[in-house]
Parts: C-alpha cells; structure tokens; sequence
DNA sequence: AACTACGTAAACATACGTCA
DNA sequence: TGACGTATGTTTACGTAGTT
C-alpha cells in the first residue's frame, strides 16, 4: 500500500459525517482531490477500492463501537474538510450547497469541451458577427461585443437588449440576455448537420422565421 | 458489456446574500 | 456599506459513474 494511505483520515473523517445511504466512492474521491489538489484519476480503481474497504470498515466499526473519542475526531476533521470545501464559511445560500457544482470555473484544462468546437452560423449571424463559423461560446461572446459597440442595451434594464435593424432578423424587436442563448441555438449549425440534411433554412423555413417574432 | 443519468465546458450581466 | 461570491438562463457533445 502506497501514498494511497495518507488519505485513509481524510476518508475516514468524509464517511463519519456523511449519508451511508448518498455517499458513493465518486464523491469522495472527488473530495479528496480537491483537498490535496491532486489527480487521482490514473488511480481510479485503487483509490475506489481503499474507500470501500474505508467505507465497510466504518460501517463495521460504528455498530460495534461507539467510540466518543473517535466522533470527536471525525468531527474535527470533518469541520475542517466543510470549511475548505465551502471556502471561507462565507455563504450557504440555497440549502445542500455541498453537492451542487461551482459556477465559476477554471478555463478548459483538456480543450475538449464542445464549446470550442466550430459551428457555423446562419447568413443573419454571419452578418452580424463577421464570421462564417465560430465556437458557439465565441458566438456569444461576439454577440456581447456588438451590443456594446451599439449600446444596445436598455439604460433602465440592462438585462433587456434592443435589437437593431441586423439583429432583429435574429432575436426579434427586443431579447433578454437570458433569451440570447436560445435565440442563438436557431442559427448555430453542426457542420454534419449542414452537409448531410442541407442547410436547416433551405430543407424548411429559414431560422429567422422559425423565430416565433414574426 | 451495454445502457442510463448526470456533470462539465464556455460566454454573458445582473440581483442578491453574506461577511468584514 | 462596500466587496465578494454565487445563482440565474441557455446550448449540447463528451466523459464518467452507476446500474442492469
């Protein structure tokens, strides 16, 4: 056995202060890479196996042994594991914030992400964007550029966009930036998509017209 | 082994909760 | 009260974990 055992505590104190029934090995070993910033994916299978063989263990050891000091323990682990995995303690706002993923994210570490894939883009997004493909994040980002540039924005909500003469073929007389995405998912294109079926706008209606703006 | 279900990636602006 | 962090909404292929 290995460096591995260096995170048995660390496995034994997240097992103490979770659900045995909500708990999986994935969590955990989750949990313990970002504790100690490490990837363990290379050793997937063994790190599992260790926290079964945890997870059993501990489940044998509460229903014979009630061992305060060993609560004790866990629960001062355990205080100290919740307060690296929710930051400072700062903010708990919408109940279970444990198991829900964080939103702000690193930028792409392995660059597979569909998001960087090129789509292409109907002739009214190519107008405005001055593309003819672009990732569908670039897209979006170029979108926010042009609303800029215009000032395209309402003062009073900023969250309300005014369509200008190019975009209105896009989005209608006015979106909300919530709207945007949907909008724009009418003119964003698989490249197999336009090769194998044609264009979406020559085998039905155009994309602008599918736009229930009419 | 095959299948299903879920999380992740990216962009954007604003509202709101929490802490110092 | 200001600063900071997070939720909100949207898309969809891919990777992974869990189940059959």
């Amino acid at each position: 056995m290995s460096d591995l055992d260096g995170y048995v505590p660390m496995i034994d104190a997240i097992l103490s202060v979770s659900d045995p029934d909500k708990v999986s090995a994935k969590r955990i070993r989750k949990a313990i890479q970002e504790l100690f910033a490490v990837n363990l994916e290379g050793q997937r299978k063994v790190v599992n196996a260790l926290i079964v063989e945890r997870f059993n263990q501990s489940q044998e050891t509460r229903s014979n042994i009630s061992s305060q000091d060993l609560v004790e323990k866990d629960a001062a682990i355990a205080k100290s594991i919740s307060k690296k995995l929710n930051g400072t303690g700062k903010r708990s706002k919408s109940g279970s914030e444990a198991s829900k993923p964080k939103k702000k994210r690193k930028s792409s570490e392995n660059g597979n992400s569909l998001s960087q894939n090129k789509m292409l883009l109907s002739p009214e997004l190519q107008e405005l964007v001055k593309e003819p493909e672009l990732a569908r994040t670039q897209v979006v980002k170029k979108v926010w550029e042009y609303i800029r540039e215009n000032d395209l924005q309402n003062p009073a909500d900023r969250r309300e966009i005014i369509c200008d003469d190019r975009m209105k073929p896009i989005f209608g007389e006015k979106t909300t930036m919530f709207a945007l995405n949907k909008s724009l998912s009418k003119h964003i294109y698989n490249r197999g998509e336009v090769i194998e079926g044609k264009e979406k706008s020559e085998v039905s209606e155009s994309p602008a017209a599918s736009n229930d703006i009419s």
